[in-house]
DNA sequence: GTCTATAGCTAGATAGAC
DNA sequence: GTCTATCTAGCTATAGAC
């Protein structure tokens, strides 16, 4: 008979999906209890701090995801410079779903607590900026411009997923995020 | 002695304050009588729906917002073409407070009665798109080229919202609002 | 480490006086 | 039309058995 019943792996996904579908304030302990199949005092044993621990604890985990998933791949010298790019914006699709799936910083950047996470968002968002900037000065743009040319990538991601989910076509999403390549240098 | 003690206008600018800061489920009854000056029985006499119905009813002026600010500036004959545009805009720098103040169609996009508002989130952002388009064409882009110039602009300017605030910026979304002339084809 | 049970509070919502 | 007072259900969080 195991101790652990659960593998925290399984929880931490199980609770990013909660939050990220309603958000701080929607996300009641109910909901996450029924969600990992955790009673709510074992959410707290291993979250002490309550449902302000998980959401920290979640964002803990995207900054490791965007570290793996964009950081590392983009700055992977095994790979060409487009498939880097390419691998990158393939992972975002995931990440979203394909726009079916809300954007978990932004969930977590509104509420009651918002203020709390502030810098822990930033930071994924920096991550994301600064391997999209790595990829325009490699595409030959100077510093300035590179990451002017970031950040505009991650202004379509935020708002072409908003408009996918307000207008329920999931095509603003894809058209966005195939722009990318172009708008970041890349020449075809 | 006035039986009504608060205007309505005064009641509804507060609702939309309270529904834009904390979004839906981080607006509680108690927040909304606080900052409408109203008891919650007040409330629940004018809006016997409940919060739903506040909610309802904030996005019904927000509607009307854009018909008045947006819509019709766009279209007003005695007006410039430049004019138009640089005054939606500046209805929209004003809405958004320069990047300090949250969206409410956003804010009431996401929560667990997002399903419910999901039309009236939309109709708002089609007379936005509709407004831009129109601009588009009659700087003579053609019609599909200008639909997608104004979804764009859209794009941008909540994409913009979201980074200026999570990176705390907001020279983000000045520069996104500043860029939209020239994309729906203005030439200067 | 997980559970049942429950405390203590706040949520949305209502009754009825004025 | 607004209020005080209150209801019930849900919330976050904890105590203590196993």
């Amino acid at each position: 008979m195991p101790v652990i019943k659960v593998f925290p792996q399984d929880v931490d996904r199980k609770l990013t999906e909660v939050f990220t579908r309603f958000g701080y304030d929607g996300a009641s302990m109910e909901l996450l209890s029924q969600a990992t199949g955790l009673k709510k005092a074992s959410l707290y044993h291993r979250f002490p701090g309550g449902k302000k621990e998980m959401a920290q604890h979640v964002l803990l985990n995207i900054r490791t995801w965007f570290l793996e998933r964009i950081d590392a791949v983009i700055r992977d010298p095994s790979l060409p410079l487009e498939a880097r790019l390419a691998e990158a914006l393939k992972a975002i699709r995931d990440l979203f779903e394909d726009g079916d799936r809300n954007c978990p910083l932004r969930m977590l950047s509104a509420g009651s607590e918002s203020a709390f996470f502030q810098e822990a968002i930033a930071a994924c968002f920096t991550i994301l900026s600064d391997g999209f900037s790595h990829i325009a000065m490699e595409n030959g743009l100077p510093e300035n411009v590179a990451k002017a040319k970031a950040m505009e990538a991650m202004i379509n991601i935020q708002g072409s997923l908003i408009l996918s989910r307000a207008l329920k076509d999931n095509t603003i999403f894809g058209t966005s995020i195939s722009a990318i390549p172009k708008l970041l240098g890349q020449r075809n």
